[in-house]
RNA sequence: GGGCGGUUAGCUCAGAUGGGAGAGCGAUUGCUUGACGUGCAAUAGGUCAGAGGUUCGAUCCCUCUACCGCCCA
């Protein structure tokens, strides 16, 4: 037949023509259902470069969410798309010039952006070919780019309304400045690390005496832009020189003291030295005292005209060395300690970030917070894991004016207009024609342009047509499930929620699920300085995307991250995590392909309701099945994606190939025509509504396989996940693993005795059981087969042959006569172990029910257990002895 | 300094509402078994970090300690 699947499992021969498959029969396209909408926005990838593990995982699972739905009948859509990323993409550019010998400002602005877009666009669209590589089932007609005129135009409204709100302002403030990307950084985009340097204590002399005053700093360069020394205004012990002043070394200024309670009178001498133009507290002190901002260095972190001449032109660490030994030789440094502080870095280019008193425009963001807070308190958004809700809360509860100006080229310009006239300022879509205020007509735009998160925390209403009417919006908002890193939880998340609020007066999504962190095998963070990452393309190269997909989900926990690795080419020692996914795969190509060969010409499928000799094993895959429909259901509901992973691998590996398909071999060879026909209509059944059931996770070998099956629908992503029937009956199953026991008990004695394969035995059983009996009687076949027997007897009163090995479970005794090769003395050691064993059990279970305060305690049905688990040891502890006493007689 | 997580088999990790410790990988042993050696069968391996407490009963709840990680100042 020509729906035979080739021999071995190889990915790579059907992923690509799939997926052309899905796009040409618009697979991926909404489809207006009668249950609701199902809508997620992807978390745009920077196109800085290509993406990485992290955005594997991601990914993957959106689109698991995404098939589920779609195949559970939702009008369901996932909107693609990529971010421009401000600083870093600019940062790519200018380092790609640099190898080129050239700098930024060789160019003019517009120059530089061209520049830039053509990096941007490069990566879009490897971006996009990745997706689908991966089978991400987004719909791309709605692709969305953060920087496209789309996305600018719902930023300058968003801009504008909050301008004209009065919700933004501009004010000089002391930000963080990055001296390499020569712009502000927010808050949270500066990385603190603690790093070990040196506490310099240096004298300052008072004024008109000859008495001085011990200071103590990290970073002695900054005293020259010092304007007072401050004390704690508790601190008794200075409030004498609250009239004097001193006397700044090298500066030679005179510099006053002041007393504020920030000042912590047990650090060092309680002295501190005031800089209020180059730290954050000494900024707000000086701002509290009047003192003067005296900004001592230029946009580069070089000295500027405000320090003495000689250390003019200076990088900051070579004035802090040259401060350092002049000090020194004026004999004004007391001492230097080594001590750990804290630094902070540049998160893009990880330069050591300067205090920068500057012009910046910020959003209020008091107002804006609190509707936030209250969404997820109140349940209406719900995070998974819970626990980042705390954090959540505890940022929304401090939170401080977002700095939203960033000194790039690459970005959305400021909106704000100034009159060159009068300075009349506004902010508007376009150059005004005419200064209302004197009639000018000469305007300059802000050169500044906005950080890039004020254009995505639009993103869940502008991808969807916002500012206009749309469609879209209606249908699609509010979104449904974010899936995103909680490394973004401040950057991204909280502020899509304020910005739904505000602007579309509801939630952008009611669900966000924060995923693990990729680690490396090693635990570390995968990073590029590392070169520890793992490239999911080379992944997919190896496996497939289907392997990719199934082992992240399979590995991750939803409350961990995640450690892979993979060997990279040549390192046979290296651990291949993604072996989990390949193999599995491989397993269902094989049992596929095995069912697959078994289809004769002309066999026409039963449908298994019409099928009504089914027998203890038939019913008990069905009923297995069931369950799993169940289970995968609502573990993927709950986005419990490693047990969706677990539930499918465990059924189909361990009970439908070790079990079903091994029992069904002896039906589907047999004589009987209709046994046959039937058994396969089973077979195909179970295959094909498993098949149904992993295909959100393993998009690609699914629908291959589901072609291949009688009767495929045009693809296996819209028809109707399987649901559960509400029945189920586990009078088979305990039938049915009372079968799989005994071949268990037979398999154990067999490999305890190294009984050669070719050896073929003979078997009795000793049982009063009706369903072993039954099993003996009319499963001859298969057991034999199974354990590799020659005949098995069944008896329920029969000595045990001389020369037999024994084996007992709850339910019989298995003799296997061994003509004299077994070994007493190891055949008593076993029986002694195993009856050690469940005398453990049995001693916990008796103490247990004879202990008054339990009978009296503990529930009914939990004492009924007990005493079965007393019954069940009790039985096989019988069955021992009478084995060891046999041995010994 | 403040907060949040983690510590379960050699490794990576699961273990809803407390009631007989699990999986995958690895290890050992034996297998060209009517699809699969990316396989089959069997076996071994755990004071659930430590110390208290609550309870008839604790891997699970509470307190403290140790170590590791992350976030915020």
């Amino acid at each position: 037949m020509s729906n035979e699947l080739s021999k071995s499992y190889n990915p790579k021969e059907f992923e690509d023509k799939w997926y052309q498959y899905w796009l040409d029969n618009k697979v991926f396209s909404p489809r207006k259902g009668d249950k609701g909408h199902f809508s997620i926005v992807i978390p745009p990838p920077n196109v800085t470069s290509i993406l990485h593990m992290g955005h594997g995982l991601n990914n993957s699972i959106q689109d698991i969410l995404i098939r589920y739905k779609r195949m559970s009948g939702y009008d369901t859509l996932w909107v693609p798309g990529t971010d421009h990323a401000g600083i870093a993409t600019q940062n790519v550019v200018e380092k790609e010039l640099a190898k080129e010998g050239k700098k930024r400002t060789d160019f003019t602005r517009e120059e530089f952006v061209e520049r830039v877009w053509v990096t941007a666009l490069r990566h879009q669209k490897s971006i996009i070919e990745q997706l689908k590589k991966m089978g991400c089932s987004c719909d791309w007609d709605r692709l969305a780019f953060t920087f496209d005129e789309k996305r600018s135009d719902a930023v300058k409204k968003v801009f504008i309304t909050l301008f004209n709100d009065d919700m933004i302002y501009k004010s000089k403030y002391i930000v963080n400045w990055c001296p390499r990307c020569g712009t502000a950084l927010a808050d949270d985009e500066v990385d603190h690390t603690d790093k070990m340097g040196k506490l310099w204590h240096i004298k300052y002399p008072i004024k008109d005496t000859n008495d001085f005053i011990v200071v103590a700093t990290t970073r002695p360069e900054t005293m020259l832009g010092d304007t007072a020394v401050a004390f704690n205004d508790k601190d008794k012990r200075y409030f004498h020189l609250r009239d004097k002043s001193f006397i700044l070394p090298l500066a030679n200024r005179e510099i006053k003291a002041i007393f504020d309670g920030y000042v912590d009178p047990e650090f060092g001498t309680g002295a501190v030295k005031v800089t209020p133009a180059h730290d954050p507290n000494d900024f707000d002190m000086g701002k509290r005292h009047n003192l003067q901002f005296i900004n001592i260095l230029t946009e580069d972190a070089k000295m500027n005209e405000n320090v003495p001449e000689k250390y003019r032109g200076m990088d900051r660490y070579e004035c802090r060395k040259a401060v350092v030994e002049d000090l020194e030789s004026l004999g004004l440094l007391v001492k230097t300690d080594n001590r750990k502080h804290n630094v902070g870095e540049c998160y893009r280019c990880k330069t050591v970030v300067e205090p920068r008193f500057s012009d910046q425009w910020f959003v209020r963001m008091k107002k804006l917070a609190e509707p936030a807070l209250d969404a997820v308190k109140s349940g209406k958004i719900d995070f998974i894991p819970k626990r980042w809700i705390k954090v959540y809360y505890n940022w929304l509860n401090n939170i401080k004016d977002w700095c939203i100006s960033r000194q790039l080229w690459w970005g959305h310009r400021i909106p704000v207009y100034y009159c060159k006239s009068c300075g009349w300022t506004a902010a508007a879509y376009d150059t005004p024609d005419r200064c209302p205020d004197c009639g000018g007509i000469e305007f300059s735009q802000d050169s500044d342009v906005l950080d890039t998160w004020f254009s995505s925390w639009l993103w869940p209403f502008s991808t969807l047509g916002w500012p206009n009417d749309a469609e879209d919006l209606k249908r699609f908002y509010p979104t449904s499930t974010l899936v995103t890193g909680p490394d973004i939880i401040f950057f991204w998340v909280a502020r899509m929620i304020m910005a739904g609020l505000y602007f579309m007066k509801d939630i952008p999504f009611d669900r966000v699920f924060f995923t693990g962190m990729v680690m490396d095998i090693q635990g570390r963070k995968m990073s590029k300085s590392l070169g520890n990452g793992i490239d999911p393309f080379e992944v997919i190269e190896r496996h497939g995307a289907d392997a990719l997909r199934y082992t992240m989900v399979a590995v991750v926990s939803p409350n961990q991250n995640l450690k892979l690795g993979f060997p990279k080419e040549g390192d046979k020692n290296a651990v291949d995590s993604f072996e989990i996914g390949g193999k599995f795969a491989n397993k269902i190509w094989n049992a596929s392909r095995f069912i697959l060969s078994s289809i004769s010409e002309g066999f026409k499928e039963i449908p298994v309701e019409n099928i009504k000799n089914r027998d203890v094993f038939d019913n008990w895959i069905l009923n297995e099945l069931n369950q799993l429909c169940r289970n995968v259901g609502s573990s993927l509901d709950k986005a419990r994606f490693n047990d969706a992973a677990r539930e499918l691998h465990q059924f189909f590996w361990d009970k439908f190939c070790d079990w079903y398909i091994e029992i069904s071999k002896g039906k589907i060879f047999g004589d009987n025509q209709t046994v046959k026909n039937e058994t396969l209509s089973i077979l195909i059944y179970i295959l094909r509504e498993f098949l149904k059931l992993l295909h959100p996770i393993m998009p690609f070998i699914t629908e291959e396989i589901y072609q291949k099956l009688p009767n495929p629908e045009l693809s296996i992503s819209i028809v109707s996940y399987p649901q559960y029937t509400g029945k189920s009956s586990s009078k088979d199953k305990k039938k049915a693993v009372k079968f799989f026991d005994l071949l268990r008990l037979i398999r154990r004695i067999r490999a305890e005795n190294s009984i050669p394969p070719e050896k073929k035995v003979k078997i009795f059983v000793k049982s009063a059981d009706r369903d072993i009996k039954y099993f003996c009687d009319n499963y001859n076949k298969q057991i034999l087969s199974l354990i590799k027997g020659e005949e098995i007897n069944i008896s329920e009163n029969m000595d045990k042959p001389t020369g037999s090995s024994a084996g007992s479970n709850e339910f019989c005794e298995i003799y296997i006569p061994l003509e004299g090769l077994i070994d007493k003395q190891k055949e008593l050691e076993k029986f002694d172990k195993e009856y050690k064993k469940i005398k453990v059990d049995f001693d916990k279970t008796f103490a247990k029910l004879n202990n008054d305060n339990f009978i009296k305690n503990a529930p009914a049905e939990v004492i009924e257990k007990e005493k079965a688990k007393l019954e069940e040891f009790k039985s096989k502890m019988v069955k021992i002895e009478d084995n060891i006493k046999l041995l010994r007689s």
